[in-house]
DNA sequence: TGAATGATTTACT
DNA sequence: GTAAATCATTCAA
């Protein structure tokens, strides 16, 4: 679980659509393992609707909404009935710098192109219909990829979970300036 | 049926 | 730095 999560720091997200192709290496993650991660959407085994996904085969798309503005972009984890998750949080945008700029309004050089969850997903043009999709045989798929020196750290924006978001369960690429968060220096 | 709530982003002071 | 936006899903009635 732990281990997936470090070990997709540094491969390639590839989403390929009508309007192109955009992809980006993957520099920071956030696990999440349900069901006693009260973190988790999964929490207690709570299987519904949004987290059917996670209960399902590991390597599939999990997306939700945020804030009623932002989708976010999972890969499930664990086996059939272990509802785990990885949270992708930033790229580093690496085909298709022009159509990201385009779908996030931006010019093509900004960080803030991908340096955050929902970031990402406008600019790979991910939403629920991606929901529970492949990861292996749909447009949108995850390549090998090399990655730099990975840090650890809490994950962002849990604190509501108590002793559960002190844990160093997010991983990092070092010194990668799409990374959302910086770490201490 | 209706109210509450975010694994966030953005704009504004 | 703070605050508002905004809506699918969830939970209570």
């Amino acid at each position: 679980m732990l281990g997936l999560a470090r070990a997709l720091v540094g491969k390639i997200l590839v989403h390929a659509t009508p309007d192109g192709i955009a992809a980006g290496r993957i520099v920071e993650t956030e696990a999440y393992r349900g069901p006693e991660d009260l973190a988790a959407h999964s929490a207690n085994g709570r299987r519904t609707k949004r987290t059917e996904a996670m209960f399902g085969p590991a390597g599939r798309a999990y997306m939700f909404l945020l804030y009623g503005t932002s989708w976010a972009f999972n890969v499930t984890a664990g086996a059939l009935d272990h509802p785990h998750a990885v949270l992708v949080r930033a790229l580093e945008p690496l085909v298709g710098h022009d159509l990201m700029a385009r779908r996030r309004s931006l010019t093509p050089e900004r960080r803030e192109l991908t340096n955050g969850p929902g970031k990402l997903c406008q600019a790979l043009a991910l939403d629920r219909s991606h929901y529970g999709a492949c990861l292996v045989s749909s447009p949108l798929f995850i390549s090998d990829g090399i990655s730099g020196k990975v840090g650890r750290s809490p994950r962002i924006n849990i604190d509501y979970a108590g002793v559960w978001a002190q844990r160093d369960w997010r991983f990092y690429e070092r010194d990668n300036r799409y990374v959302s968060v910086a770490p201490r220096s």
